[in-house]
DNA sequence: TCCTTATTAGGACTTATTACTATTATTCTA
DNA sequence: TAGAATAATAGTAATAAGTCCTAATAAGGA
């Protein structure tokens, strides 16, 4: 089962390429359907899984829904929890946790996801202002 | 909008209770019918909600789907690749990340998920024994 | 160029969850 | 303790995110 090198695959990763935030499967596929709009739900889900499976892409695994970016080594994020806005933690993936839990417990641990959950500098902003005037 | 005592919302609350795992909502709605067949959906999903924001039960949000549990303080899961069992990690909830992460980024942050994806012993076994016979 | 088969479009389907509406029942107050 | 106000309910429809299916298409090796 060679993989093959199609247009439609190339559209997908090329989308992800352009976005620097961490878009959604939708995202992608209204971002795809932009260039070309033949292309099927089904194909951008498929692509992605694939591409994610051949490292091109991470599949980033939120606590709301499943994002996507190109970065391919493995860190923690930030979603603002008032705009949904998702950035990468500048803080180095800690692979010495895993090593713990697997003293800890017997599982044998692959990975963590770490997602920190907060509020970004904007936002902060927009709700302080709403304090202000008594809301 | 004060809240009432319902039966039904006393029902979802000891059904969570009555679970030692981390059970979905729909897990819960299916015990709870179990008790009362009448109670709809609806009302098992917002009493969830409900006593979530009282703090009553914990809502985990996993990679996969929503899971629930009775413990109220912060901690750290575990779920299976195969098996898909979730546990809690017997290692502490690290507030000093989140700390780190605020004077790292500006973003105000409230608390973090942590989640460690692996095989739980018993899957452990079952997958070496597969290897033996060549799959 | 031709053949094999991976990949596609398009739509049906599934799963988890929320929204809507008329009805019921809890709790406050007289 | 009865009656009123309204929170909560059952039941169902609707939505969202993603998977599955099938016949048609096209990539790439011989």
């Amino acid at each position: 089962m060679k993989q093959r090198s199609t247009r439609q695959r190339r559209l997908v990763l090329d989308a992800v390429r352009a976005r620097c935030d961490h878009p959604s499967a939708d995202q992608i596929y209204t971002d795809v359907r932009a260039v070309d709009d033949k292309i099927s739900r089904g194909t951008v889900y498929r692509n992605l899984n694939v591409l994610e499976q051949t490292g091109e892409i991470l599949h980033v695994k939120l606590p709301v829904t499943d994002r996507y970016e190109v970065r391919a080594d493995r860190h923690d994020h930030l979603i603002c929890s008032r705009c949904h806005t998702v950035c990468d933690v500048p803080i180095p993936y800690d692979g010495a946790l895993d090593e713990r839990v697997i003293e800890e417990t017997g599982y044998l641990v692959f990975r963590h996801r770490l997602v920190f959950e907060g509020l970004c500098p904007d936002c902060r902003k927009k709700i302080d202002k709403a304090d202000l005037h008594g809301e």
